[in-house]
DNA sequence: ATGGCACACGTTATAGCGTTACGCAATCGG
DNA sequence: CCGATTGCGTAACGCTATAACGTGTGCCAT
């Protein structure tokens, strides 16, 4: 599939997405509302509507592992990739990259078992390589 | 069945790993608290104490996307060894699994970034063979 | 036009998840 | 004995997410 054409984005949407983007890493959702106070936002769901349409866009991600998102590294999202990711819980940057080859063995699970995959979370959690020479700890 | 109490738990840990080995599916820490009552649980820290322990010694595992807790499907636990889960949305089962061929993969993108890991999360949400036949959606 | 519908939005309140901070008691190796 | 470590109990708090209700707007078929 290539780029999913997506509807025009709402104001708050837009705004979610612009904080992300300028974001060096991945935010949530209540730091999202408290960068967005000056353009009129108040409440939480403010922030968690304008992130699900996103989600649905392929245009954000939601981190589990930490309880926080990152706009997707390629500009036009993807729907239906699967996508990894490397935190760095020193520094907080994310790298988000994919693997064929995991993606076809988890698809080799899932086809076994007649489980019905809806969202697949790979989470490496970690020291990037500055993090992990500049500590050495 | 059970593990005949691993020597090392103290009676906290010995609760909350027997309360998830008798739930059929993952339990929150706020429901094993509930559940906990009348043996002297009163505060979510002494859940999640335990459970930080139980999961240092590999017998419990969090499933970072539903905020939850299973007992590890080996009995003795496995400190070192990625593991990934099937959890299924609507009936809440969790399979948990393990694919070598993944653990290389992901192994293979670390050391190409110089990445430390320290915790890799692997789950697939979505319907499993059961459910997903019996609601025919 | 007008009623019905879908959708985005705004606000308040509440539910659910997890940690900080403090103090007490037992244990163990000097 | 002493300091260090570890586990335990309690209270208070902070962070994360959703429920419930109401508003306004555009769109479309009647
Ligand atoms: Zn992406
Ligand atoms: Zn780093
Ligand atoms: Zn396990
Ligand atoms: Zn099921």
């Amino acid at each position: 599939m290539t780029s999913p054409s997506h509807p025009e984005l709402t104001k708050n949407q837009t705004l979610v997405l612009k904080a992300l983007d300028k974001a060096e890493g991945p935010l949530s959702a209540y730091t999202i509302l408290d960068r967005l106070r000056d353009d009129g936002f108040r409440a939480p769901l403010q922030v968690y509507r304008a992130l699900g349409k996103l989600q649905e866009f392929g245009l954000v991600h939601r981190l589990e592992s930490i309880n926080a998102f990152v706009a997707c590294c390629q500009p036009h999202g993807h729907r239906h990739e699967m996508t990894a990711f490397a935190i760095c819980r020193t520094c907080g940057k994310v790298d988000e990259f994919s693997d064929m080859a995991v993606e076809e063995r988890l698809g080799e699970w899932v086809r076994a078992h007649r489980f019905k995959p809806a969202k697949t979370t790979i989470e490496i959690s970690g020291d990037c390589a500055d993090c992990a020479t500049h500590e050495h700890a």
